[in-house]
DNA sequence: CTACTCTCTTGACCCACATCAAAGCCGGCG
DNA sequence: CGCCGGCTTTGATGTGGGTCAAGAGAGTAG
């Protein structure tokens, strides 16, 4: 039986034609082969939600947990609140990735997900797809990975938080949603932060004043172009340099 | 057929007899019931490393990965490297947690694990433990609450780096470690911090000297009684008001 | 026993980033 | 059109914790 190669689908996934009608797991997930067929079953079970507005709440925290969601157009956040009302931006998730993954400790999210701009998002229901699991070999180990990408990606996130100072945090993550952008290693790239510099700011442990302030000596320095939220990247390998710590680029 | 109660098991755990010869997967994991023959078949893939000494490495980064471990005693930290060569603590690993799910994603380990005190863990192949999960079916799910545990208490950290201050890192790690020591609701409780200062310090984002120096003032408020890693903590409330955020408490 | 090393503690100083403040920009709406 | 509220930028000032330096213990080897 032929294999689906993931390009295929994934070209399909980045530029969406009609034919592409619904979310097709094995393009949003990591880069394995499944039997067509077995494509098939896991979409069939795949649901299309209501698009989403900015600001637009996916789930609170303290929801019972479900599904994951596949970002299909669009941005989400995911926050965490402490105790005492703090909110810890927690990731963003582009078109192709998946949220929603906290929960699976405890069946309950510990994160509320929110959309950043108007947004096309699928849901997985988990219980569905671990069934599914049971006929589908590698869709268990797919599963696996895809957790094991999520932990990588916050074990960096605490690096750069630990270990790096503004600009190194904010070089790091303009390269990460350049490069999620399909941006590469183009070394001209522009494309848009689709969020606002406090979420930034949030999200990389430091005050909105100290990312704009960064941002606008980055492009002092020639290193990026920024118009409010377009950002283009003219010097890739200057930025590079500031960015010891590759976000995102595990997988 | 009669299910086994964690509660049993995990009390044999954590004062290990003769008859608990083996580590017992089930008691190692997160709270769910096995069928008893279930609990043997999982345990009859699980292999007996050899002790560690303090320094010693479990595995290294870009080792091939092929099984996750299990602390049974002593206490085992993960460190991640950078491009640039600073390194950072990623976890703490007391007996009866589980370590090595880095290298899921990528079936190589993006960390290196390293014993701070003579150490006995145990082997779980990654691969056979899937394939068990084929026949018991809640294997799968628990392997998923197991990773999912893992996103949690790393974002947790995410927020503790991101909006704390010196004291609340280091209160809430104290009583993380407490905890997890078992000593939960004690108002006097003692325990012993494993790692060094050092170790404290680059998994916290704080220096050395930070950390004595905090650690040194919570003892003149009488917060806690320190003697090196000799940790008393006298004053439970006024700790927990410090640390909002409650480290590895999700589960 | 001394000498050496490693970890921890404490003090003095300094800097990167937070905080406070104000002004510019832009879109929405009456 | 002009007003208003949110987001962003920029400047001035303050401070928490980093850095540097010097001891103090404690463990180990000789």
């Amino acid at each position: 039986m032929p294999k689906t190669p993931l390009q295929l689908i994934q070209r399909c996934h980045s530029t969406p034609t009609v034919s592409c009608s619904q979310c097709r797991l094995a393009s949003i997930c990591l880069p394995i082969s499944l039997h067509v067929e077995d494509v098939d079953r896991v979409d069939s079970i795949i649901q299309r939600g209501r698009p989403l507005q900015k600001g637009d709440y996916l789930y609170h925290a303290q929801d019972k947990f479900h599904a994951v969601y596949a970002v299909r157009s669009g941005t989400v956040k995911t926050i965490a609140s402490t105790n005492d009302g703090k909110e810890q931006v927690t990731g963003f998730y582009l078109p192709g990735e998946i949220l929603g993954l906290d929960g699976v400790a405890t069946n309950v999210h510990t994160n509320s997900a929110i959309a950043l701009e108007t947004s096309a998002v699928c849901e997985i229901p988990f219980d569905k797809l671990d069934e599914l699991g049971a006929h589908i070999p590698n869709l268990h180990r797919h599963m696996f990975r895809l957790m094991g990408r999520e932990i990588g990606t916050e074990q960096q996130l605490i690096t750069l938080l630990s270990k790096s100072n503004a600009d190194e945090r904010v070089a790091t993550l303009l390269l990460s949603i350049s490069s999620r952008n399909g941006r590469r290693n183009l070394s001209v790239t522009s494309f848009r932060l689709p969020m606002s510099r406090a979420d930034l700011g949030n999200y990389l442990g430091l005050t909105v004043e100290t990312v704009s302030r960064t941002l606008s000596r980055f492009q002092k320095q020639g290193l990026i172009e920024a118009d409010k939220k377009e950002i283009t990247i003219t010097n890739l390998d200057a930025l590079r340099k500031l960015a010891d710590i590759s976000l995102f680029d595990c997988a």
